[in-house]
DNA sequence: TATTGTTATACTCTATAACTATA
DNA sequence: TATAGTTATAGAGTATAACAATA
């Protein structure tokens, strides 16, 4: 019965000489790598995008606005679960690079309407050549498997809840 | 030219009036939906081990104690990647609560011996538990796909660097 | 009364420098 | 001189409460 769980291989072996402690089973749960393989990638988009003055979540707003340009700041935290007094700190910091413009929003004086300013655009082409260079890196680490595949599941984890 | 992306099959449509902005093609990007992944796994851990008054953190530190005993803190450090001082806060704690306890090191007394206490052991068992019905829910979500590929991918990714 | 953006603030996680006691 | 543990501290990232202006 010592054997009988639902899904996991787990190792058993407590090697109190190899390089690290034995990890009691962790590496073998999806959870466990799950967090090494989002450090790993975040890790690398962090350094794809620091040429252009960028963390990832300032990558991701200039995104979204890119996309749907005059959307409000609650759209846009809502989109990307970003909490509304956090993304302020945000968009203050992009306007003030010259990077995004926080418009009149037509028939809503409380609100914006956010638009990427020229000096944007160019700024987010040239990070997106970046990016792109990084999601290959990540497609490229799973070698022959199948990247739809690992999205799927991703997804399926992601609605989990 | 312009589909011409190495692999990315990316939503293109800006749907104003959808529930959130588009995510500019963000939400089919592996990184994206990695981080959105590891974050609904975190969150489920996170409940499923409140119960017994541990972090995720902690969970881990007592699995790689118990599965290694006497385990110097530096090492145990070294296999979860927790910085030196913020683990002796984390020991402490758990030493506090009785659960882990600091024996006498042989042959170095800069070190200590780490062990699981009688009640460490006892807490975790039933940790261990709550952590198998956590992970079994990561696997439910995960339907018919193969866990084991996905661990795979994962794996690939987070070595990635 | 509810909503948008804002301010202030706090809490967690993580990271670094420097100290102590041993080696 | 180097190492294990510790202390103090600083920086992200994230979270909530409360306010002003507007709806």
């Amino acid at each position: 019965m010592s054997k009988s769980r639902t899904s996991a291989a787990r190792a058993e072996v407590a090697d109190i000489d190899s390089p690290g402690a034995a990890l009691g089973g962790l590496d073998a749960q999806v959870g466990f790598v799950l967090r090494l393989a989002q450090v790993a990638v975040f890790k690398d988009l962090i350094e794809a995008l620091r040429p252009f003055g960028l963390r990832p979540t300032d990558f991701s707003v200039l995104l979204v606005i890119e996309a749907t340009p005059g959307l409000k700041q609650q759209a846009v935290g809502e989109a990307l679960s970003i909490q509304r007094p956090n993304l302020v700190t945000i968009i203050d910091q992009l306007e003030g690079r010259g990077l995004v413009k926080r418009g009149a929003a037509p028939g809503d004086r409380r609100s914006y309407a956010l638009a990427l300013t020229p000096d944007g655009e160019k700024l987010l082409a040239q990070a997106k050549t970046a990016h792109m260079e990084h999601a290959d890196r990540v497609t490229a680490a799973l070698g022959d498997m199948d990247r739809q595949m690992v999205l799927e599941a991703l997804s399926r984890i992601a609605r989990m809840a």
